[in-house]
DNA sequence: GTCTATATCTTGATAGAC
DNA sequence: GTCTATCAAGATATAGAC
């Protein structure tokens, strides 16, 4: 279910679901998903408004698959990272290292995809938003299960500071959809930069010292 | 130009141009641009749609104008934690989180007009985005300036680390618009936890020591 | 400054031929 | 599986009375 090769060569790519799922994602991320109209995709994908019926069965069904290849991309990754983590001796820091990288590739591997749960998310229907939530929430669950492993002590009910500090890290993590460009600098060092500042705070490096 | 006090007491609101910007900037916000129609607007301040366009030329300009009431907010904010700190002889983390804690604390008080330069931006027309960036590059040169004094290793070419520093800071502090709730938690604990962290670093409460 | 009424366009979706 | 043709609803915006 909601499965996309998006390494697949553009080229081999035949008309049709695929095709129209790629273009449809997107146009739903530079445009917006209420600013993007069938017609447009339609015309991106060469076929007529009414052919998209035949694949989809509304705007709202092709947003949720689309929302649903994004989440599958990154819970793969997250599983990935973890099972090559479990034959080795990694740190703390080597392993939140490597699953902030695995986040982070996943979300330039699958951009549109992956772009369209931070950016077109807080404006879907409701419908929509009750398809995508359940794969949302366990993905976040994973990240608060290694976070608990990695920092115990963030696990604080008053502070709330395990929840703080997931969020403010997605944040991170998930903003540079909107500003790093995977063609002027590899991604590996973005990880590496957000981990680097995360893990030895900026008091390290800071003009005063570490106060 | 784009000046709204909003601290005065909802029912002092006299109906009209204020208004308007208010509960549009709020339905903008949870609905979205595209997805909230002028009907909706007038519904929502007791009157008819046409009555908006003697308030407002377009639909867009409304739009343009909430988002400048959100730079003017945050802007002012910031010059105001500045000429606080030049007083003083505040360490570089204090300045840090003055500034950080001065960010969030517009950002909330002015939720739904500075929270749609976070969620409404991505999407809007091009005349409107046009309008909005020079208003937004100040306040970001504002930051680098600030990043730069605080901590001038990361002022690295090679390595772009202040940019990719201020974005993923931006990331952190912008996401909270979508998940923090200043009505169970004080936005100034935010701000000292966004800032615990991003200062000492995670490393300094890992379970296996700071590697 | 707000209204009624409406022009004009675009939208998501459907029917049915091929 | 794609097409032509079209519907019904909703969009922004305008004209002009009060």
């Amino acid at each position: 279910m909601a499965i996309l090769d998006t390494n697949t060569s553009e080229a081999s790519i035949s008309p049709g679901r695929d095709r129209i799922l790629r273009v449809a994602a997107e146009l739903f991320l530079t445009k917006g998903y209420a600013e993007t109209s069938l017609r447009t995709i339609a015309e991106a994908v060469e076929m007529r408004p009414a052919s998209i019926y035949h694949h989809f069965e509304s705007k709202d069904a092709l947003l949720t698959e689309i929302l649903s290849i994004g989440m599958d991309a990154v819970t793969t990754a997250f599983d990935a990272v973890a099972s090559e983590l479990d034959h080795g001796e990694a740190s703390e820091r080597e392993r939140l290292e490597a699953h902030v990288g695995g986040h982070l590739r996943a979300l330039f591997a699958n951009h549109a995809f992956t772009a369209a749960h931070v950016t077109v998310f807080p404006f879907v229907p409701a419908d929509v938003r009750t398809a995508a939530v359940p794969q949302r929430d366990a993905y976040e669950a994973q990240w608060t299960d290694l976070l608990r492993e990695i920092a115990p002590a963030l696990d604080n009910a008053r502070t709330d500071a395990l929840r703080l500090t997931r969020l403010s890290l997605f944040g991170a993590m998930n903003s540079a959809v909107q500003w790093f460009d995977p063609s002027e600098g590899s991604v590996d060092e973005l990880a590496a930069n957000i981990v680097g500042t995360l893990w030895n705070g900026l008091g390290s490096i800071a003009s005063g010292g570490t106060d």
